[in-house]
DNA sequence: GCCTGTGAAGGATTTCACAGCC
DNA sequence: GGCTGTGAAATCCTTCACAGGC
């Protein structure tokens, strides 16, 4: 029916909305996809391309009109209402992710936190009660959760992925340093900075033996 | 002279030396292609052609040597070394990573942190003591760094990476959220939970108008 | 018999290039 | 004249399939 999205176009797509937020923030009212590419590193006939699965957002000669891109966008993604999330892991990484004021704007709320050390439960972080982990499934079961984001450590994330998936959640951010497993209909992305520094080491390491200055 | 080496494919071997250190931790001594690929959800032929770019590693009818293989990718990484990291930014989110321990294990050892509000420098984060972001030119002329860690506000995170790639920097990763600008000599990496999310909202979307349980 | 390494085929994604419209 | 939307071409990446070695 709908005719297949490539996952990359949708990648894209965030990159595209927070670029006209910030354009719309500074009173731009048109873009045209040559300007909004440069500020992107995108080419324009990508953009076009990206968009052009969902419609036709432009006018000839002029460009697309900022707002009306962004708030079409918005609505394609989903990201125009509020989603509820739960965090499993409240550790130091765990509480710096319920900390984080970048969530909440965005229309991403946490709605519930969870750990395993009795320490950390019945706390207080970034505005949630920190509840037990053995009442995880319950939790979910009583309350719509749309989001789970996961900060346990590796030993422990495969379970987590699994009980969440069980309770019905379809997408999953993982900050757990393993590529877990999740059925085809559930989302997961994964968040690893690690893993993001052992690629760039192969290019400095190159960038060393051949040009160095 | 070396063909070139697709991206993806570069992305991809720290999640097989992931995988293969885990291995050797559990004790395997030898994985084939097909049950490395069902540990990371990826093909037995993709593996294969991964590692073909590099070199021939595996024997037939056995498969390949874990520490053997390990040992090679870590060498054809560049992780088989010690990488000198500057945090820039000390903010909340610079301090949980400062303080995240999944770095030195690694060998991304962070050398220096540099914050612009008086109340953080001099204060000591992660085993390093903040200094005042004025002096990064001078610090990054004087002491040899690898990787420049961006962890500033948005409005601020450009201006810093161009300090990082003018001091001969070629690495970088950014939590800002912004689409920063690099020479194409210059690696950089994106982390943002938020872009992750918000990709991930398409397709919860689309799996509750469809076949919502 | 099992499994690698790899050309060749197939599929996916990006880029080109231009008709059409403002 | 400038810019979109889009088939077609080009490029890039993945998968197939099998020869060859263990």
């Amino acid at each position: 029916m709908t005719l297949e999205i490539p996952e990359v176009v949708i990648n894209r797509l965030p990159v595209y909305a927070r670029a006209l937020a910030d354009l719309a923030a500074r009173g731009e009212t048109v873009v045209s996809s040559q300007a909004l590419g440069e500020m992107l590193d995108v080419t324009p006939a990508q953009i076009r391309k990206d968009l052009s699965y969902f419609g036709r957002f432009g006018k000839q000669g002029r460009g697309y009109n900022v707002q009306g891109l962004l708030a079409k966008l918005r609505e394609i993604l989903g990201i125009d209402r509020q989603w509820r999330v739960c965090l499993v892991g409240v550790g130091r990484l765990g509480q710096a992710i319920a900390e984080y004021g970048g969530f909440g704007p965005q229309g991403f709320q946490i709605v519930a936190a969870f750990d395993a050390n009795p320490d950390v439960v019945g706390k207080q972080v970034g505005g949630v009660t920190v509840r037990h982990i053995d009442d995880l499934d319950a939790y979910l079961r009583a309350n719509r959760v749309d989001i789970g984001i996961v900060a346990v450590p590796a030993s422990e994330a495969q379970s987590v992925v699994d009980r969440l998936v069980n309770a019905g959640i379809k997408a999953i951010l993982n900050y757990a340093p393993i590529t877990a497993h999740v059925p085809r209909d559930v989302t997961i992305r994964h968040i690893d900075p690690v893993l993001a520094m052992q690629s760039m080491t192969f290019y400095i390491k190159r960038s060393e033996s051949s040009g160095a200055k």
